[in-house]
DNA sequence: TTGACGGCTACACGGGCGTGTAGTTCACTA
DNA sequence: TAGTGAACTACACGCCCGTGTAGCCGTCAA
């Protein structure tokens, strides 16, 4: 995956550089120049192969998605339900992948992303010993907040002084992330209490509505 | 804060019009010629009165936030430590305003807004019964995952069939969150268990190292 | 040897962006 | 009443973007 590698071809450099790309700035800031710059090659053989931007952009979709399910299958064996995260904590490759598919999902005009993740986490949870009261809006936040940790690694690099990037970082994070999901933040009372507390400030404010 | 209103001066309704466009389409997208437009002025007036596009950004950062802890202090008095989150649910100014920060916070250069929430945060650490191994990775993580919620709305929206930008969307997001937060996804020794997971796995990869 | 074709480059085009500048209108004041 | 400055507009500049086009160079089959 290193753009430091000759041996590859045009087009494999090319995809690889972007990834990097669209990982490091997000897919819009990321110009097909500074693509072709880093892969050593004119921006005019970007369009030869991949005919646009946008064209560039499915081709790195396609092989981020078929990459990581790859890298899954190796580590893990097939048929494993992992979460992308813990990959990307342990593989650097997958790190990148990862954060580039984040990337995309943002900016990308379809939720097909999206949706994959929806439904992979369908079957997790009647695997699962939980009953959320509303599954997809339950499904959707989860991912959500998953997602975040890629999304805002730059600040959250930023503030803890080490880069997130890197595994060290990442298992950080994680170790951060599953301490989250194990303690419960608020007990049982505190729930219905913030519940409650919603409902009851719902009141005061169609009473008045500045 | 609706941009409709004619009676405010318009440097109020240029700072208006921004953070509108700022939260619908993140702050380099939004271009000041539609933000002058939507605010029904030219987008030299724009510069006249702010200088420059970031320092409008600069502007909106110090109105939404002082709207912020005063929509706050109205609501529930002063000193309360209230969640975001549960404001915007309630109030739709609020959600507004809380949409432009994430944004704002995503795309800025500096981490002052990531940092004043880090520093609420360990106040908030203090008075609760959590001790967390990594308080600071713990509260970075915990703030990306509160921020998600904001961040992916367009996606989660899309998804659930029902706009999360109003009240009655966010407050159905807001109840899958406490969920979340209630009912822990691991039992302590699935935890145990994944950390584990985790640590045998980094020495498969430093052995193959692909 | 020739011709065709894919890989590849150089360069120009049109558009949208933030920014700069000159000028107009208008309320206030000395 | 003349002057002064703030509010505001119109318009042009320069830059960078994705895209389009023309052409070069090597390989390989006929």
């Amino acid at each position: 995956m290193s753009s430091a590698n000759g041996d590859l071809t045009a087009r494999a450099r090319i995809r690889d550089a972007a990834i990097e790309l669209f990982a490091e700035r997000g897919i819009a800031p990321a110009t097909i120049r500074d693509i072709a710059e880093r892969a050593g090659v004119s921006s005019g053989l970007l369009r030869h192969h991949f005919g646009s931007k946008d064209g560039l952009r499915e081709a790195c979709d396609e092989y981020a998605m078929s990459k990581m399910t790859e890298i899954r299958e190796r580590m893990l064996g097939p048929n494993a339900m992992a979460d992308p995260a813990i990959l990307a904590a342990v593989h650097p490759a997958a790190m990148l992948l990862q954060s580039y598919l984040v990337r995309s999902m943002m900016e990308a005009s379809s939720t097909s992303l999206f949706d994959a993740a929806m439904e992979s986490g369908r079957v997790w949870l009647q695997h699962a010993d939980h009953h959320p009261g509303d599954p997809d809006a339950y499904l959707a936040v989860l991912i959500a907040m998953k997602i975040s940790m890629f999304l805002m690694r730059d600040q959250i690099s930023q503030v803890l002084g080490q880069d997130m990037t890197t595994p060290a970082g990442h298992r950080r994070m994680l170790r951060a992330s599953i301490e989250i999901f194990t303690l419960p933040m608020l007990t049982t009372e505190q729930g219905e209490q913030a519940l409650k507390a919603l409902d009851s400030l719902i009141g005061s404010t169609e009473r008045e509505q500045s």
